[in-house]
DNA sequence: TTGAAAGCGCTAACAA
DNA sequence: TTGTTAGCGCTTTCAA
């Protein structure tokens, strides 16, 4: 009787099946049932055979947690956004998802919800999972941030924006573009009293700036730029346009940060028996689906949200097989839509 | 010269700092370690603020992966949604994350995109994640699919929807009860000739299907039913508004699939200038946020779901932690909120 | 309160 | 083509 075999320790995993299940009703060893299922060209046609039959009677689900530990590779791609509720990134995070999958990979998506310390905690979760890639909305300022993705050795793509100083891969457009060539369309339509309706968002400041910075140059007058919390409401374009025409009322031009904000603008002039764009032209920003089918139809820019999403996976795949991507990159410019409204 | 020696396998993992490195450097044992990590009570107030320190120190971030293949305890829960973009769900899986984030949780993200296919490929990549819980928009009808998440053994929460045979939990609403109490809603507002524009979607479907009914029993006349591909679209409403009038021009009233389609209606109504709600009113489904604030604003059928998501979340974090959720099905119920359209 | 041993389920490295 | 061995980084079990 020996006492250190009643005393074995044993422990109990999930109690799901495992490879070695599959291998032993194969009759072959755990590593030749591995390579049926993940590379079955390396393994004989008899072998292949037993495994997978032995997979089929098990209803065997490999454990890619176990997999990836062991191969540091999760399969796994983290993304972080703002919000998910009406965001004008949730083409890119469809596209980029649907791309992933294709390619075996699994998304996990965050929620920063613009707080930066939610952000922070977000980050460390994130590369606590050890995804195979990082997907970033915007670019990371926080010097904290981009010192713990830097550190985590994990490829990292930056989106929807543009920097001298990327983290790593970067697939954006320039704001201050749209801002400048917005102003410069306006202009050209013989509109001389512009104003500007924003988000508190950085990038929206940027776009406000850069056009502000155009109609100087060109306009009767100081851009009037009214500023609103959310983008994502119609309310707060409606209340911003109150506003707006009670500062100037004369004002034959509007730019929204976003087309929400816009279709708010047009919902209160409306109410006000104001023509668009007979009195007041108005170009918002994102390109929402529906609203191409309004009537009026609103005028916007539009960025191909999609393209970068499917452009992001392929980055993040490329870099994840360890193969390197060049160059890293990319500017997907943007597009002023004509429609109704101008 | 021991050739065993110089022939040692060696086997690089991640390269990132682990837990050792950290136990190593505050001079404890691992375990000692990883309890002043994640279970600081446990350990005595000098070793954990020697832990601590070279926590900090080393910048180390736990792998979960690991953790989550000793424990058995992946701390991710996974959702699967149809679609991300312009998405009723999206409200609940906002909340449901959060609420999830706060808790420990990541989300995993999959999109079924409507396809059956498609939908047992991502459950098959979902379960071999080896999440704590599942999420599932709708109830989930393929037999194979039931059968393969009874056999994974891992909580499942189906939503937005009600049915006798859960696979496991449940928070929902009727249907049947909603499409009874809208054409209630609007025979009792003297309606008498009433249509339904409607997605193809298996519970648009059963909420046409009892609206038809109760107004057989009050209606003058047949209900018109007119099918629509895509309810996220506004240019399907239209375009059904226009087959609608031309079937039956005399409709006094319609119940749209989705907000989105009642928006395309009022689009068509106003450019034919038909007037809502005098000569029809409009009732939608969803209360998408903007709707709201639009003028005339929407009459439509309110979902909480927010509070779905948030269940949810609760729902799954208790039986991660291994007890038991009584009851285990919640109707959730849902308002009609009467504004100018009706 | 702390630690040693064992092992979660898989794959990389090497050998045959 | 197949198998042996070791170990990914952590936590459970048991013992002190």
């Amino acid at each position: 009787m020996n006492s250190k075999v009643n005393s074995k320790r044993t422990r109990r995993g999930s109690g799901a099946i495992t490879l070695r299940d599959v291998a032993k009703l194969a009759g072959v060893a755990p590593i030749t049932a591995s390579r049926a299922v993940n590379t079955p060209g390396q393994v004989s046609p008899e072998v292949l055979k037993k495994v997978l039959d032995a997979v089929q009677r098990t209803g065997y689900v490999p454990n890619r947690m176990a997999g990836g530990l062991a191969s540091s590779r999760s399969r796994l791609i983290a993304a972080i956004v703002p919000s998910t509720v009406m965001s004008v990134f949730m083409e890119t995070i469809e596209a980029l998802n649907s791309t992933l999958f294709d390619a075996g990979y699994q998304l996990m998506l965050g929620q920063s919800g613009y707080s930066a310390a939610r952000e922070e905690k977000l980050l460390d979760a994130v590369i606590g999972r050890r995804p195979d890639g990082i997907f970033l909305t915007g670019v990371m300022h926080s010097g904290k941030g981009r010192t713990r993705l830097l550190a985590s050795g994990i490829p990292v793509v930056e989106t929807w924006d543009l920097t001298r100083t990327p983290i790593d891969m970067l697939i954006g457009f320039s704001h201050l573009d749209i801002g400048h060539e917005v102003a410069k369309f306006l202009l050209g339509k013989g509109r001389r009293r512009l104003a500007v309706i924003r988000a508190e968002d950085e990038r929206a400041g940027r776009r406000a700036t850069a056009f502000a910075e155009t109609v100087a140059r060109g306009g009767q007058r100081d851009v009037l730029v009214v500023n609103v919390g959310d983008s994502r409401s119609l309310k707060s374009g409606r209340e911003a346009m109150v506003r707006l025409l009670a500062q100037a009322p004369d004002t034959d031009a509007i730019f929204c940060s976003s087309d929400l904000l816009a279709l708010g603008v047009m919902t209160e002039a409306r109410a006000r028996r104001i023509s668009i764009p007979k009195q007041i032209a108005l170009v918002g920003f994102g390109d929402v689906p529906f609203l191409a089918d309004m009537v009026p139809a609103l005028s916007t820019v539009r960025i191909n949200g999609a393209a970068i999403g499917q452009q992001a996976a392929h980055f993040l795949i490329e870099r994840a097989e360890g193969r390197p991507v060049s160059p890293h990159i990319v500017d997907v410019g943007f597009s002023i839509v004509e429609r109704d409204t101008t």
